[in-house]
RNA sequence: CGGGGUGUGGCCCAGUGGUAGGGCGCUACGUUCGGGACGUAGAGGUCGUGAGUUCGAAUCUCACCACCCCGACCA
């Protein structure tokens, strides 16, 4: 491709709007222009690298026994419907009606069709296991998109689904699925770490995601250096230290004037937090309840919406809590009825608690548990913080900022037994076939990429996923015969194969262009100048690479497929 | 939805009631040519939309819309 027929510009500084590294790069290469808040059009050299991604997925979903088919974005709202999973997307689904007023709905995932496809093309277990998965457009109405294509409204993703006749065989397939996942991240450059993940609402045992490390993640994941456990925050379980053990003390009520939070509590008292119990109420599916952490800690609202198994859940509003006859800042579980309470585990990890005395300005000290109040349910409903311990080994905890760019988990027989996909076995049962679904992010993949691998100059592609290969720079192309030798190169390098970007502006100085060529950031970079011609040599440079070399022409190709292997 | 902000040539922005501007980019010609050159001459604008106030509105008022950032959602 010739810079001066590339239909986009790069842009000389940075746009004012874009926070993150890869938004404001793939802005300023030219590679993505916005249409409308989380929609995006992809240009020429994002485009190229999405297809390149996509190739190595296609190639990795293929040697893992997927099958690749398509299915329609445009699906009836009636199959979402039936599943339930209308109410479930919520607001993020977007609808649309067809000429005869049917609802419609754009698919934000293919669970409903492929299960379909699978229904009428598998009967016995002799069919099984499948795989099928396609690379296609997805829509979801995010309630904010952000940072670019990291999360985006309209986005290409690759979803492949599993079918299995059991559990184990289930097993396998997931493997294979998380091999083929750890072979795409190697193959794109990206060190990536395979998380323990909540497999959210629909059943489901096993779920992983895999985060591609940047301060400018949005997940958090709870990694343990002595043993390797990874878990994403949302699903981490941590150990606490074992509190010293003090004898029981009684009851007793302290005044506490206008104190409302733990930090305030504790200062007011001068003790550590983790004396206190921290008091939150919710509304779970419309229902208020009260869930206490020791005071270090943060309710992990997850591992609550699963513990409570919820549907919805969120803070419960100050009328909500009055409504409840409860006194928010000085709540506890001490005393109170009426009202489902539920406790984590720490609570129960230390004694002689400072807890609300469920009046106002007032607090209580000496509270143990269960000797003075007791929960419905005592389980593990606290955020893994970094300092904690791991539950495997005991070391301390660390947490990483990441991109979630990979999510695969098993879905169980919620569909299958919904959309009626139900296989013979060998035993002429009639059972529901087990599945696995497993997705990419092929753009925010490439954004994760960029994230990754960027300077202040520009981006740094990894070889696999660039554009192109090599960025031929000409300087002094109004001389003629640089001008010659620069043009013979580039026929010459697309005829070796050598994906090739090729800066032929006679208009510009060599700054803008070489400042361009970082920027764009291809692997390698070529300089065809008057200098270079004297001496019948090419300079070739690495993206990653400080100082440049001077290679004979006749060495050029050789030397390049050395450096792009 | 709550909080904060922004809408003026392709891009970045200035412009507090009286002729719509600057820089970058773009076109033409000339001079330059190894890390973001220069000269000369040009092209390019429903000032987000609609109502209102006024002799007169980019500027004041009201309503609406869009976009960005922070929180809940996710590949």
């Amino acid at each position: 491709m010739k810079f001066t027929q590339l239909v986009s510009k790069t842009l000389r500084s940075d746009p004012p709007e874009a926070e993150t590294a890869s938004h404001r790069l793939m802005l300023r290469a030219g590679m993505i222009q916005q249409v409308a808040s989380g929609i995006y059009s992809y240009l020429p050299l994002a485009w190229r690298s999405i297809r390149k991604i996509e190739n190595i997925i296609r190639e990795e979903m293929d040697a893992a026994g997927g099958q690749e088919v398509m299915m329609p974005t445009l699906q009836p709202m009636e199959m979402w419907e039936h599943t339930g999973r209308r109410s479930a997307f919520g607001d993020n689904l977007f609808t649309l009606q067809d000429r005869r007023g049917r609802p419609m709905v754009l698919a934000p995932t293919h669970e409903e069709a492929v299960t379909s496809i699978v229904r009428s093309n598998v009967q016995s277990y002799r069919d099984l296991p499948v795989i099928l998965y396609q690379i296609q457009t997805k829509f979801r109405d995010e309630l904010r998109p952000r940072a670019g294509l990291v999360r985006v409204r309209e986005f290409d993703m690759k979803d492949a689904y599993s079918f299995d006749a059991d559990d184990d065989s289930l097993d396998r397939s997931y493997q294979a699925m998380a091999q083929a996942y750890r072979n795409i991240y190697r193959r794109c450059d990206l060190p990536v770490l395979m998380a323990e993940a909540d497999s959210g609402a629909i059943g489901g045992k096993d779920s992983h995601e895999f985060i591609l490390a940047t301060p400018t993640g949005e997940d958090t994941v709870i990694t343990c250096p002595g043993c390797g456990y990874t878990a994403n925050a949302e699903k981490a379980v941590a150990g606490l230290p074992e509190a010293k053990s003090e004898s029981p003390q009684a009851l007793q009520e302290v005044s506490t004037p206008g104190i409302k939070t733990i930090a305030s509590l504790a200062e007011f008292l001068n003790i550590s937090h983790e004396q206190t119990i921290k008091a939150v109420f919710y509304s779970a599916d419309d229902e208020v309840i009260l869930a206490s952490v020791r005071g270090d800690l943060e309710v992990n609202e997850v591992k609550l919406k699963n513990a409570l198994h919820a549907t919805q859940l969120r803070l419960a509003t100050d009328e909500e809590v009055a409504g409840a006859g409860l006194v928010a800042g000085s709540a506890s579980a001490v005393g109170l009825q009426g009202i489902k309470r539920i406790a984590d585990t720490s609570i129960t990890n230390g004694a002689n608690f400072v807890v609300g005395a469920n009046k106002p300005d007032t607090h209580l000290t000496g509270a143990n548990y269960p000797r003075d109040f007791e929960a419905d349910t005592l389980t593990d409903i606290a955020l893994a913080q970094p300092g904690q311990l791991c539950i495997q080994c005991g070391h301390v905890l660390e947490a990483t900022r990441g991109v979630e760019v990979g999510h695969i988990f098993k879905l169980g027989t919620f569909f299958s037994e919904a959309i009626g996909a139900l296989y013979l076995d060998d035993e002429g049962e009639q059972r529901p076939i087990i599945m696995g679904c497993y997705g990419i992010g092929v753009g925010r993949l490439l954004a994760a990429a960029i994230e990754q691998n960027h300077d202040e100059k520009g981006i740094n592609f990894p070889i696999p996923v660039a554009p192109y290969q090599v960025h031929l720079v000409g300087l002094n192309l109004s001389d003629e015969a640089v001008a010659a030798a620069a043009d013979k190169l580039y026929a010459q390098l697309w005829e070796q194969g050598i994906e090739t970007l090729y800066d032929d502006r006679t208009d510009q100085a060599a700054g803008v262009k070489l400042n361009d060529a970082d920027l764009i950031g291809l692997p390698v970079r070529l300089v065809v100048s008057p200098r270079n011609l004297k001496n019948d040599v090419v300079e070739v440079k690495g993206r990653k690479d400080s100082e440049s070399e001077t290679v004979s022409t006749e060495e050029l190709i050789r030397r390049l497929r050395q450096i792009l292997s």
